[in-house]
DNA sequence: TGTACATCAGTGAACGCGCGTTCACTGATGTAC
DNA sequence: TGTACATCAGTGAACGCGCGTTCACTGATGTAC
């Protein structure tokens, strides 16, 4: 790709995308900062102005991650069934089409040894992120908006978020290949977890 | 390290020994095959007159976590109250213990990219290590050993196994690290889990 | 409106690195007779 | 018990690779006056 300007003039952003085609297409471990740049355009010293280090690109597009599986919680959770449990179930489920619609990001964002992992804004997009599911489970088990989490609560949060998240992380190792019905995993894999979510729902 | 005899004598297991070494050390990234080769005293070409590539050895070592974390699991559902769910909580434990004990051996256990994923052997442990969970909480809904487990029991099987990965997951990329008390992340997430498990046992 | 100049955002070549694997080879072992 | 010889398990040097980063540099931009 040969530009016309020297100065490329968005190259921060056509990095971040050029780094989300690679994860997509080789996965977390087959990303190089020398593709990026190659995507990009633009010589493989150049992204050092922008981001520092590989690490740094790499912080930012987790960070952007975050914020989109946090999307795809609030777009799930927008079911016709308002009820506070199928509000869960529908993030359960987003958080699952998250980790399949975008696996080497997902698989990226826990990662630590390959990110700055005490990056501010990584930290807070995190949270954010946490913040949606822990509303939710907040609500389910009856709390006011405006009260505090008690402790039990928060073990409730955790253990929700554990179980969608060891439910993505287990489908895309291809744990679960051996149980997929002819319509495909992806399929079969969005239908299970409902009724697992459901099933496993933390007692009030 | 030289070696007064030309032949090793037991080099498959020193190099088994030392891959695991190095993960524990440096982590599923930092592992190489030359180092390995190093530690067991020997020359970068040896390995692969026993494994192949560097992706044969690391599916050996894969196969022998996954037998290991099936001792690990037995070791937790073998508690003095024998009743079914402190059974499954003390597996959840020794799950949890696992993944804390042995991270880089329990992260490759999980990255497909970097195994024969197809591998008989390899595909036999993790089917053992599973139907240790099974059973224990095929007893706990209910059935007979020698009964099928029915649809839904399988579905609660994968969701106490996504449970219990996804949480230690999590305490092993250091998402609860915010949420420790002073006697460190061990151990705080060691008390969290039990819990937890508790109230998101499958019901019956 | 023009101009000097600091700053920003690139270049492209090179550095130093260590990797997994291949290759032709050799030393040691085991086995058939 | 001895021996020929196939096979096994090593060596060590080299191959080819691509990586992230550094370096001295230059072209473009923006701003103060």
């Amino acid at each position: 790709m040969r530009r016309d300007r020297y100065h490329h003039g968005a190259l921060r952003e056509a990095l971040l995308t050029a780094a989300d085609e690679i994860l997509t297409e080789r996965g977390t471990d087959g990303f190089t900062l020398r593709e990026a740049a190659r995507r990009a355009g633009v010589s493989p010293a150049a992204p050092a102005h922008h981001f520092g280090s590989v690490t740094g690109l790499l912080t930012e597009v987790a960070t952007r991650g975050f914020l989109e599986l946090r999307r795809y919680l609030r777009e799930g959770a927008d079911t016709d069934d308002t009820s506070a449990s199928s509000r869960i179930v529908g993030m359960a489920v987003g958080y699952l089409r998250f980790a399949l619609d975008h696996p080497g990001r997902f698989q990226l964002m826990f990662r630590r040894a390959m990110l700055h992992s005490q990056d501010p804004s990584l930290k807070a997009a995190v949270r954010a992120a946490y913040g949606e599911l822990e509303q939710a489970i907040h609500a389910y088990l009856g709390g006011r908006p405006d009260e505090p989490l008690r402790p039990d609560d928060q073990a409730a949060v955790l253990g929700t978020w554990s179980l969608v998240h060891g439910f993505s992380h287990l489908a895309l190792d291809g744990k679960f290949d051996a149980m997929a019905g002819q319509k495909g995993v992806r399929d079969s894999v969005e239908r299970m977890l409902p009724a697992i979510a459901l099933r496993m729902l933390p007692r009030a």
